[in-house]
DNA sequence: CGAATAGTGTCTGTGAGACAGTATCGC
DNA sequence: GCGATACTGTCTCACAGACACTATTCG
């Protein structure tokens, strides 16, 4: 079909065609920490980066993969079982250098999964959810390790004013819950009543039922209204980062 | 494995490669309005979407660019003589239909420059500064009405919290031209006071001595301390978006 | 002088954070 | 009752926006 000298009405050029890739960058919150799933690459020294640890990724199948999009749900549903999770586009890198079978392009999702029910059973797949401070400081193979840095910059980035945590977490979930996780990613305390407010103000949540945890008064549980986008609040969270010296 | 381009220790893999593609949006402010510079494509049977207006763009070339960015600056160079403008990479959109001739991927760059010297020199060559609005009303080629959408949209929601309508101007410029710059991206009026102490708390300005306009007191001209990144602002404009119903 | 534009001062409402208080659960 | 956790009320301070004021330039 669209084979290289297919002879339809316009024709493709004759340019050499860089190798084209799709890698997703997947989070989760386990164990009280911020995890990413990367898979370790086969021994074989046919393949480059033998051995090492990446991202879950791989090339674009033509025949399979209808859009990138596509093909990075179809990477996401082989490393993990999940359907529907949250799934944004993070960029895409590509250079002469970065792999060396060729000129080479990835396009980089990047995915929010709630914790997996047996986190065992992936590790058996030759992949292993790993924090992330730990995994920024592997050597990790290709280029994935400037990738996972600008992955984790955009998450705490825009965790600091959206919703996105909430996708890190199994429905139904607590207010205490969330608030738990936003201060797993980004690694501070938030104060309890302002958190609340700002959740509930931004008309993201659906009540779902009261839950009871391990012991104390039983908490409301929500689950998310609008599981395709994140909502946005309409300020930053701390927005001075600490009472400056003022001379 | 049998590759029949690289003779080296590792191989690439036999899968069919999609086309890659780089496609720029570049804006500029001009005639007090927020322009888009769009192409003409090739009236050429054998060329998709003869006669139709495009973002300018075209194939990677294995040869001649190192990297995507890379490939972004010599097109953008080849269609405006700048240099040294705000660059930064807005996504990538790939799938079977978008383009006749194929699997087909586009890595997209954004880019601001300020307004051309001599706009009709532009015309010249077959491309031409549009009106943003009435760009995204035209049938452009391939999907690039939606990635024009796309730009716009992240333009827009970046310009309520960081200094990116500075590199929409000529240096050194003053506060009231870059005020004016800013309301017209965004298409409302904003307070003046509030403004400039934004602009100037936020610490990226360079006092650059004053300007005499046409009329009334001469302004402090300013230059951008860093070109490489705009600065982000700790709060966004407006947060509240009208003297909401309050039920 | 007045017109035009640049730049500053002052007031006020909003709202986020700090923190203390109240409610509800299991035992 | 008590401990533990969920949730709410209140106070305060910072700051963004509104708007009026002063400053500088040109003719």
């Amino acid at each position: 079909m669209a084979s290289q000298r297919s002879p339809s009405r316009v024709a493709a050029p004759d340019f050499e065609r860089p190798l084209v890739t799709v890698d997703v960058v997947i989070f989760t919150v386990l164990d009280e920490q911020l995890k990413v799933l990367l898979v370790r690459r086969p021994e074989a020294a046919t393949d480059p980066f033998p051995g090492r640890l990446a991202l879950p990724g791989g090339f674009v199948n033509v025949d399979l993969d209808a859009s990138l999009a596509d093909c990075a749900l179809r990477k996401l549903g082989e490393k993990t079982g999940f359907s529907a999770p949250y799934l944004e586009q993070l960029g895409s890198w590509g250079s002469a250098t970065r792999d060396p079978r060729g000129w080479c392009t990835t396009h980089v999702y990047f995915a929010l999964v709630p914790p997996p029910a047996d986190s065992e059973e992936m590790a058996s797949a030759a992949s292993e959810w790993i924090e992330v401070n730990a995994a920024l400081r592997k050597r990790l193979a290709f280029d994935h390790a400037e990738i996972l840095a600008a992955a984790v910059e955009r998450l705490r980035g825009k965790v600091e004013y959206t919703s996105l945590p909430a996708f890190l977490l199994e429905e139904p979930f607590t207010l205490p819950q969330l608030q738990r996780t936003y201060e797993i990613v980004l690694g501070r305390p938030m104060d309890k009543s302002a958190f609340r407010k700002r959740m509930l103000d931004a008309q993201f949540l659906l009540e779902a039922g009261s839950i009871a945890g391990d012991a104390g008064r039983a908490a409301m549980g929500y689950r998310i209204l609008d599981r395709e986008r994140a909502a946005v609040f309409p300020r930053t969270f701390r927005s001075v980062e600490s009472p400056a010296s003022k001379e």
